[in-house]
DNA sequence: CCGGTCTACTGGTCTGACCAGTAGACTGTG
DNA sequence: CACAGTCTACTGGTCAGACCAGTAGACCGG
């Protein structure tokens, strides 16, 4: 008995639905690159001859696959169904569910943006190349111009200049990972902050601290950099987030 | 003209496939809590009365939604399909995804791991209970037990040991995109390292490594932590890095 | 060269059918 | 009374066939 407990144990057996191995091969097929992006699958009814099923098997398949962001369907396109190219709309899409579900708390979020954003000045002040750092310094005017705009601008201003940091790191995982948590984070607070009495004030502190940041990208002061991100982020967002948590955010900035 | 191509800027038009409707409600029925993890949903034929489609409009909702995580059928059960608690997997899923299919070097992955662990480990060291503490020495004296046991169980008893530290942060994101790129990485380089000649030197030394990251967690200095976890894993790792792109994972180390 | 029309497909949707699986009520038995 | 078996009324999974609206590309007339 003691070995039923230790060694045997089954796993819970679960049919292989007929749409899950159309989805399988599928997938196999673009991740291996068998199918390229911008290619098309042949029609419904090509599929469901191929793989022997119904249409309905294959258009679950294929919704599911859509889903997923791997493909896409267009009413009345004779070429068929058509590869996506790879998106981080499905990821953005479920983190951003998680956290409407509360499964994701706002100070997560923010302790992993501060993780990303810290890291990404880090290696951008090591690594950014003269035209990168250019661009940098035209997104920060940018968001200079964008302070009499509104907040709106200004958030978005933001955004693209770290998108900009984000990108002379050369890593895309930092680019991806760094867009749907920042676009998440924004997207929960950028209503309160907007209505925020002071809005304009927070902009100008904001924009002083990307300057900051800016200067030590531009010595080349890795450490510094990442400091001074961290330190940013968590001047601008700790606010919102519930006291008893905003402690999980410390040992990022000393 | 130039009216035109600043402000009236139209979008394009897609059609509302009725599916999507049928997946807007029980999704938002969901997040707003009025449909309840463990409750069910009617059955299809009940739901196709309800929202006034055929069955096969249904399905497809019900695929989508199942295929996000918040729904699943079981063939023949009368209380229909059940609401699922919020989980991460479809996160880790889409995760994945990008990991695999958008083409990125070795380099960004380690890269990318490093700037992980490396942050994890700060923040473990700070905020770990005298209990997580423990599980992670358990993890290490796991991993000098494996040492005998051959490079496959080791680099199981590596991933636990690293799991458990990534747990010890209380991130969700942390922990799901540790374990994301964790495995990727590993999955590649996996038989690399089992099929050299000196496998059982490099487990002896990151073994050491792995012990000087928990001792630094153990005195919950957070920076020695990062530092000797990035650099552990650079040790690891860089030999399978080319060497041109080495460079970029210098600035994490120092 | 270009706006229309035509055509042969496409995907989106509905209907109706069959099968295998499941829960829960029912049954007969000890 | 407890309980293994049977029954029943559903469920979801799958298929076949139909219809409609939408699209690309060929074709046509100016």
């Amino acid at each position: 008995m003691a070995n039923l407990d230790q060694q045997l144990r089954f796993a819970p057996v679960s049919p292989v639905r007929a749409y899950e191995r159309v989805i399988e091969q599928i997938e196999a097929a673009v991740l291996d690159g068998r199918l390229r992006p911008g290619e098309h699958l042949p029609s419904e009814r090509e599929l469901m001859v191929q793989f022997d099923v119904g249409r309905s098997t294959i258009r679950e398949a294929l919704r599911v696959l859509q889903s997923n962001g791997l493909v896409r369907s267009r009413a009345g396109d004779p070429r068929g169904p058509q590869v996506q190219p790879m998106s981080s709309g499905a990821l953005e899409k479920s983190m951003t569910m998680l956290a409407r579900a509360s499964a994701l708390s706002l100070a997560e979020l923010v302790q992993f943006r501060m993780l990303l954003e810290g890291s990404a000045n880090q290696l951008a002040a090591r690594l950014r190349t003269p035209e990168q750092l250019a661009e940098m310094e035209a997104a920060l005017d940018v968001m200079r111009a964008a302070l009499d705009k509104g907040f709106a601008e200004f958030s978005q201003a933001d955004v693209a200049f770290h998108e900009t940091v984000a990108k002379a790191t050369g890593n895309t995982l930092i680019q991806i990972c760094g867009a749907v948590v920042r676009d998440v984070v924004v997207g929960l607070i950028e209503d309160k902050i907007a209505h925020a009495s002071d809005s304009r004030a927070l902009m100008q502190t904001s924009l002083q601290h990307h300057a900051n940041v800016l200067d030590a990208v531009r010595d080349g002061d890795g450490d510094r950099a990442a400091t001074l991100a961290r330190q940013s982020l968590y001047d601008y967002y700790a606010e919102y987030v519930p006291e008893d948590e905003r402690a999980a955010l410390l040992p990022l900035l000393y």
